[in-house]
DNA sequence: ACACGATGTATTGTCAACAATATAGATGCC
DNA sequence: GGCATCTATATTGTTGACAATACATCGTGT
């Protein structure tokens, strides 16, 4: 299970920052809703320095958008958005693993066996997949990008795209059919990384995340 | 020529934010160096509010980092962490060059190829190359990477890597006599992108970025 | 009724003082 | 002499008040 937040942040900026991250993520700050500097502040029982320091980083990352003398917004992806982050997605993580395969130690790619296998047990008791889609999935991804030891690269994706992420599996809340399916793909790109396979783990992976992509498509057709 | 700074930056933070961005990019504050809170504000004649929200921006997109309570310093780029941002602008560029070649309209095409006939004429005139490689040739990625038409891939790229792209040339200095091989290489992408045809101009691109990674590579070894 | 402008309110941007933490230097001890 | 500890200083983190900007409300004229 991924851990967010670090529980080691000494500012209070930091706290705030690393709150209200997961507060939009996890959709309880509404998509496209006003935050308001003075509300926040008060919520959190701080004052409105620090604050607009967890604010700025919050629209550095891309989960708000700030306007100068107007105010922030949280944003509302919208569909075509969603696609941009699909095809960055499809090129990084296509080289994350493929840097892994190269570069993720023995123990490690245990452990993504491990978790695999978990997956594997909580899709067989789990009926819809919610856990699966939600969190399972990103786990998954996390391990392989941690694995090609890029610290650039872990940087983009775990910092910040990874969290935009998780904000549209909550703003359109899809709940596909894919958990399984998903699942075999995962287990053969952890399967081509155990064997150092780079070229197959890009491959696997890239078109992992074109399918994922192409069934949010049809979703969204299906949707209007 | 780019524009690095926007002349409508309302807020004193993002003024400072923007011109020690420069400042840090160019040399002109030393790698590695603390960033003293109280002296930046008062070169700047503000006072620290602003001046920390500047200086958390820079550390977003990675040109300082920062400790809680201890302060922030210019970042010194290693050898490998160039070479990680070689890797991450393969993947990414590629991706760019792609998409251009499907989303870029003709008149930004022509502009494309009229950039890279001034860099002819510069390159032409400019004995050691020095323009090109320091500026002329960020010019042409941008414009390939502003085709691409994906705003997250263009916040990515022109937001936050370039502007470590333009500090390493400071911090390294290197001045290879690549500048009429790369040309050559731009004008072949550029000549992919007006045939529409994506593959090449990925491809192409990801090799022009790899051999000016490997000629990196190169001049890091002949160095030590 | 509608458009435009003035006024007042709310919100964001900025500042200067205060609190908390870390660094440097001096002192004492082994 | 070297090391630990304590103290003084400098730097960062935080706060509440003030200034500037944007927004809503009301009023006026056509």
């Amino acid at each position: 299970m991924i851990k967010h937040c670090a529980d080691d942040l000494k500012t209070l900026s930091d706290r705030v920052f690393c709150h209200t991250r997961e507060a939009i993520v996890e959709g309880r700050i509404a998509p496209g809703s006003k935050i308001s500097e003075a509300e926040l502040a008060q919520t959190h029982g701080i004052s409105r320095g620090p604050l607009r320091e967890a604010i700025s980083q919050l629209a550095a990352i891309g989960l708000i958008e700030r306007k100068p003398n107007i105010g922030a917004r949280v944003i509302q992806l919208s569909s075509a958005q969603l696609l941009e982050i699909f095809h960055v997605r499809e090129a990084l993580e296509g080289m994350a693993a493929r840097q892994a395969a190269m570069n993720m130690p023995a123990d490690k790619v245990n452990q993504l066996h491990d978790t695999l296998r978990r997956h594997a047990d909580q899709i067989a008791q789990d009926a819809d997949h919610a856990y699966f889609q939600q969190s399972g999935d990103l786990d998954f991804h996390f391990q392989i990008v941690q694995g090609s030891a890029n610290q650039y690269l872990i940087k983009l994706l775990c910092r910040d795209l990874y969290h935009l992420v998780r904000l549209y599996r909550y703003q359109f809340g899809m709940r596909s059919k894919r958990g399984p399916i998903a699942l075999t793909e995962h287990q053969h790109i952890a399967d081509a990384i155990a064997r150092s396979d780079g070229e197959m783990a890009e491959l696997l992976m890239r078109a992992h995340i074109r399918a994922s992509r192409e069934n949010v498509e049809r979703m969204l057709r299906a949707e209007q």
